[in-house]
DNA sequence: GGGGTCTGAGGTACCACATGAGGTT
DNA sequence: GCAACCTCATGTGGTACCTCAGACC
């Protein structure tokens, strides 16, 4: 299933662990680059430092790039929703006309606490972050849990809510058991696995799609950036995240009616990848970190019974980020399987075998190479 | 109100085969 | 360690078919 996705987008990080740890804890992956400490620093230790004395919460920092998270982001690609360094957007939006045409915005360093209490020197919050120019951080306190659930009332209650009749009824469905309700059978637990600790996740296959002009590295399949339409599973699979997230925070993971401490995986597809199976969440790290996920051999999956407030703060802000750059449309990530699609013969809408004549007739205005198919047009 | 039928919307299985990852030599 | 070769899972799109909910009688 994710055979293909096995590569980074630069094509040899296979890697389970982040290109850059922070340079503090040297436990989790960095997420800012602090321009006066010189130094990388994952979400965590950014706050903790930066929240230590007023002049520590003036450090410009710079997020780091989503791509080889090895460097400060310099671009915010507005079509990939990435924040890029120098080097990878050159790579990126160099290859082909589509990526060329992303609109992207320098990104500029930001100052003052992502976490906390604001800065009295930023009493406007503006700084620039991952998701904007001048987009305004949000200074997450307790109360401010609250509001952003007040705001998302509306669409976080039908992701809130299970069905407890139907929770009954699914007594099967060890998922369903699981989460106290009514559990979407495509699920994706993506968001779940991007805990600091956690060494497990489809990070590649999230980045792939995120990146998916980016791939002239390995291959001739390039991908193609347009999305044209997302099927139902996925959309159920942002609902799902989304909800989880939500219901993760609202509760702190100390609700013990709506998240259980352990879940079977056995009836889950392997194409799902449950982001859940950390062995403990200390999450400060809002992305997640690389590598695919072995669903069997896995320890069992356990759910944090505590979450400290500056981790709850971590996914209310990494919700809603999520939340802005959800997408409901079909990723096309192999544009040359595209056009091979686009131009085999159907029958009933079937792919049908070719034959000799079918094959002339097919690539009659095409060029044939020799005991073969035309050239695989790229994108 | 209950049951049967019709209709539309939405979801999915099916097909062939180039491609690329991973294993072997 | 590297290259060449081999094997096999994967992804791709249009259509038919299936399921379900709602409307209607």
């Amino acid at each position: 299933m994710l055979k293909e996705n096995s590569r980074g987008i630069h094509g040899g990080n296979t890697s389970n662990h982040w290109s850059r740890i922070c340079d503090t804890c040297q436990s989790a992956g960095c997420t800012v680059y602090c321009r006066a400490d010189s130094a990388y620093l994952c979400t965590g230790c950014d706050a903790r430092i930066h929240r230590a004395s007023h002049e520590a919460s003036l450090h410009e920092r710079m997020w780091v790039c989503e791509a080889c998270e090895s460097a400060p982001a310099a671009f915010l690609c507005k079509a990939d929703a990435a924040s890029l360094c120098t080097t990878c957007d050159s790579d990126i939006h160099s290859a082909n006309p589509l990526a060329r045409r992303h609109q992207r915005v320098p990104i500029m360093p930001f100052t003052g606490m992502l976490y906390g209490t604001p800065s009295a020197t930023h009493p406007s919050g503006l700084v620039m972050g991952p998701t904007g120019v001048a987009a305004k951080i949000e200074f997450l306190t307790q109360d401010d849990d609250q509001t952003i659930l007040e705001e998302d009332e509306d669409e976080a209650a039908s992701w809130l809510f299970f069905n407890p009749v139907k929770n009954i009824n699914n007594q099967s469905n060890s998922i369903g058991q699981f989460f106290g309700g009514e559990v979407d059978k495509y699920l994706d637990l993506d968001e779940y696995n991007s805990c600091q600790d956690n060494q497990f996740s489809n990070q590649d296959n999230n980045q792939q799609q995120s990146y998916n002009v980016s791939q002239k590295s390995h291959g001739s399949d390039n991908a193609v950036p347009i999305q044209y339409r997302k099927s139902t599973d996925q959309i159920h699979n942002h609902g799902f995240q989304l909800r989880m997230e939500y219901e993760a925070m609202k509760n702190g993971y100390d609700n013990p009616t709506s998240i259980s401490d352990t879940v079977s995986l056995s009836s889950l597809d392997v194409g799902v990848v449950p982001e859940y199976t950390m062995r403990e969440v200390s999450v400060s790290h809002p992305r997640p970190p690389k590598g695919t996920i072995d669903l069997f051999s896995s320890p069992p999956i356990s759910m944090p019974t505590q979450l400290s407030p500056m981790d709850r703060e971590a996914r209310v802000l990494r919700y809603r980020e999520k939340k802005k750059a959800r997408k409901f449309e079909k990723t096309i990530r192999y544009a040359s399987r595209k056009a091979y699609a686009d131009t085999r013969p159907r029958i009933k809408g079937r792919f049908a075998k070719r034959t000799d004549e079918g094959v002339d007739q097919m690539f009659s205005t095409m060029p044939i190479e020799e005991g073969g198919y035309g050239i695989v047009p790229s994108f």
